[in-house]
DNA sequence: TGAGGCTGCTCG
DNA sequence: GAGCAGCCTCAA
């Protein structure tokens, strides 16, 4: 016997299958898809058993032993992440490692062990029996397992002598880490809009579905109908959802409606308890899996139905490190291997491309264009700051200020978005124009008033705040931009009464800090809800019926050229955070450029307006949806040979790719970060032959050069 | 002439 | 990733 091995090194030089043979001893245990430790080299590496044959041609060493009983990969994940491979071109090994928790990853996964409890049970009663022993002998009498917790007033030592006598035999029973509120199951009733459309995706066949629904039009609702279904058919879920919105609210209200066959997978678990969920779910304990990005990637069976929440959200793309994958084109490949199962794209405000697919009958489109309970959609009004600037009181118009009191007096509550988007408070001079930077990552340093330094949001690095500039020596630094601890030392200054908690990366980045806020708003304890991006999405809070945008303008300055979209996209999402519930809702929208379309199809809700609009401009500066992108950076130390070979890779596409219009080498927007430079290539194309034969030649000819490191983004959401 | 560094290549 | 062979350079 054969296996082909594919070792836990992600390196494109060994990123091939290594033939083994299978001392017989160990031939009966051998599956695909589990973990082995082989000889490679002078080294001692895991790797997954990816094939099982008979013979081969190579001399071949015999694997050492076997990790895993049963396999970590099932033959469906086996299958998707070559998919994942052959769409990302990044190393098969990092395709398998993506999709698995940290703790089953060799040398990261360690330190990581499944946690027990003791459980006893009743062996044979033999010799002289105490009192004492008689106590705990009794405790059998209801169950047949006692755990060790339970038994008290009982030393240790005598604890032992019962087991060594064999009266008591000791079972170790895993426990999970994580635990979910048993509570009582509510149904709820659906709207006649909401069946319509679990009718209209429960009664066609299509693969895809696009679900256009209004903020407050119950997409959520909507979402568990149908995985009731799918349930009933005895098939299983999974749910993605930004990871920004996987807010407690959410999970809450699954628990809900399902009980304890959820299990949630995101970034606020620790290491131990994601590698407990995974377990869960392996072991058919769980049938809804509720997660970010990676969660697609469950060890679950039978899948009926993937939905992505907030499908416009880019968190489903993985932009930063290989493999960069689309976690919306790997939920329908992954949908393809299981028989029937559908996915339901969701969202208030469709990605361009998303969108544009359902024009052309790819995605079925369904839509729920009202709110649940009636309720009008709040009413939007834009304050022109350039108006304003010699009345406002630091970053506030009157008019907004005077809303707030007014609502604080009704005892309603107002979130306040701060737009930071690309730009926060940063150091400058007066005098020569000098910006702060970090000396390792070309990065505008960011200043902390809480701990008086600036700090790169990059790397880490942290400085003194300086008073003099060191081009000048002029005495004239100060803060530009603003964050979140500005703001809200200007709402103490102006509304002496109002009781402000910030949500931002700081005051979130502790366990459990998210989820505390979220309660103690709900709770009323706080009468604004001050943050960034995070308060926009996903948030249901009945009492809030004004919503505030300090800066619109932020995210439309970035250079991207999707920032009207994501702006549009913000502003309708934190806008439809008011008035949820009973009261009519009221959005205040300050901007310095009241004309810009983006603002004005939000103010009018027009969701479909502000498509066509941006498709014309798309078309127009040939950008996606009409467009495919493709992003090579080249990085390294040495900021000159990037450049020369970041030239080269452009040469040689040239004579391959002749229907793509190729862009650069330009230095990318992060032009340097921890000493390394990087240079960017952009590819357009709408069709173009040869495409991964061409690019699959430059990462072969790149991947054992120790001075440049060139990566590959299909479809990139940013250009980093 | 030998040390040290860089590059290309292999690992089953 | 680790290790190794082959080649180059540099200084004595």
């Amino acid at each position: 016997m054969v296996v082909g091995v594919l070792v836990e090194l992600s390196n494109k030089n060994i990123d091939k299958i290594f033939d083994y043979s299978v001392p017989l001893l160990l031939t009966d245990k051998i599956k695909l898809g589990i973990r082995v430790l082989v000889p490679f080299g002078k080294q001692t590496l895991e790797g997954f058993i990816v094939e099982i044959k008979a013979e081969t041609q190579v001399d071949t060493k015999s694997i050492i032993n076997i990790i895993d009983e049963e396999h970590i990969l099932s033959k469906e994940l086996l299958t998707l992440g070559k998919i994942m491979q052959e769409k990302t071109l990044s190393t098969l090994i990092s395709c398998y490692q993506t999709m698995l928790p940290k703790a089953l990853k060799a040398k990261k996964g360690t330190k990581i062990n499944k946690k027990y409890d003791t459980y006893y049970k009743l062996g044979s009663i033999t010799g002289k029996i105490n009192d004492k022993q008689e106590e705990i002998i009794n405790l059998f009498k209801e169950k047949k397992l006692v755990e060790k917790k339970e038994i008290i007033n009982i030393s240790s030592s005598s604890l032992k002598t019962l087991v060594n006598r064999g009266v008591l035999i000791p079972e170790l029973k895993e426990h999970y880490r994580l635990e979910y509120e048993n509570r009582k199951l509510e149904q709820s009733e659906l709207t006649i809009e909401q069946k319509r459309v679990v009718a209209e995706i429960n009664d066609t066949s299509d693969q895809v579905y696009l679900l256009h629904g209004v903020t407050g039009s119950g997409k959520t609702e909507v979402y568990m109908e149908l995985i009731s279904k799918v349930l009933k058919e005895g098939k299983t879920a999974i749910v993605l959802v930004p990871e920004i919105s996987l807010t407690p609210q959410m999970i809450q209200r699954f628990t809900k409606k399902f009980g304890q066959n959820i299990a949630a997978i995101h970034s606020a678990l620790s290491e131990g308890e994601k590698y407990d969920e995974w377990r869960r779910i392996y072991r058919k304990e769980a049938n809804i899996v509720i997660g970010a990005r990676s969660a697609l990637f469950s060890p679950i069976e039978n899948l009926g139905i993937i939905i992505i929440d907030e499908e416009h959200s880019d968190t489903y793309k993985q932009d930063d490190s290989n493999p960069r994958y689309d976690a919306k084109e790997m939920a329908i490949e992954r949908s393809k291997l299981n028989p029937g199962c559908k996915v339901v794209l969701g969202s208030a405000t469709p990605s361009l491309e998303s969108f544009a697919r359902s024009q052309k009958h790819i995605y079925h489109l369904v839509s729920l264009p009202n709110r649940i309970n009636q309720m009008p959609l709040p009413e939007i009004k834009i304050i022109d700051m350039n108006n304003e600037i010699k009345t406002s009181k630091g970053h506030f118009s009157n008019e907004l200020l005077k809303k707030i009191g007014e609502k604080i007096g009704l005892n309603e509550q107002i979130i306040l978005l701060l737009n930071r988007r690309g730009y926060s408070s940063f150091v400058s001079c007066k005098n020569c124009g000098y910006v702060a930077k970090c000396p390792f990552c070309d990065i505008t340093l960011t200043y902390h008033l809480s701990t008086n330094n600036l700090r790169c949001h990059y790397c880490g690095y942290a400085t003194k705040k300086i008073e003099e500039c060191p081009n000048c020596q002029e005495n004239s630094i100060t803060t530009i931009g603003v964050g979140t601890e500005k703001i809200e030392e200007e709402l103490k200054k102006y509304i002496k009464e109002a009781r402000v908690v910030r949500m931002d990366f700081d005051t979130t980045s502790r366990k459990g800090a998210h989820k505390k806020i979220i309660t103690a708003f709900k709770e009323k304890k706080y009468d604004i809800l001050l943050g960034t991006q995070i308060v926009a999405k996903g948030l249901d809070f009945e009492d809030v019926t004004l919503v505030g945008v300090i800066n619109a303008d932020t995210s439309l300055n970035i250079p991207d050229f999707r920032s009207s979209e994501t702006t549009f996209s913000l502003l309708s999402q934190v806008a439809g955070r008011s008035g949820r519930s009973k009261k009519r809702g009221e959005v205040i929208i300050q901007t310095y450029n009241p004309n810009h379309y983006a603002i004005e199809y939000v103010k009018k809700h027009d969701y479909i307006g502000f498509y066509q609009k941006e498709m014309l401009i798309r078309k127009e500066l040939k950008y996606s949806p009409y467009y495919f992108l493709t992003y090579i950076r080249v990085s390294g130390k040495d900021s000159d040979i990037c450049y020369q070979e970041a030239l080269k890779i452009r040469k040689s596409l040239e004579k391959y790719l002749t229907e793509t219009i190729i862009l650069g080498p330009s230095s990318n927007s992060i032009f340097k970060i921890n000493n390394i430079y990087r240079y960017g290539i952009i590819l357009k194309y709408k069709k173009q032959d040869n495409l991964y034969y061409a690019l699959n030649k430059m990462i072969e000819a790149y991947k054992s050069n120790r001075k440049v490191v060139v990566d590959l983004n299909f479809n990139p959401r940013h250009f980093i």
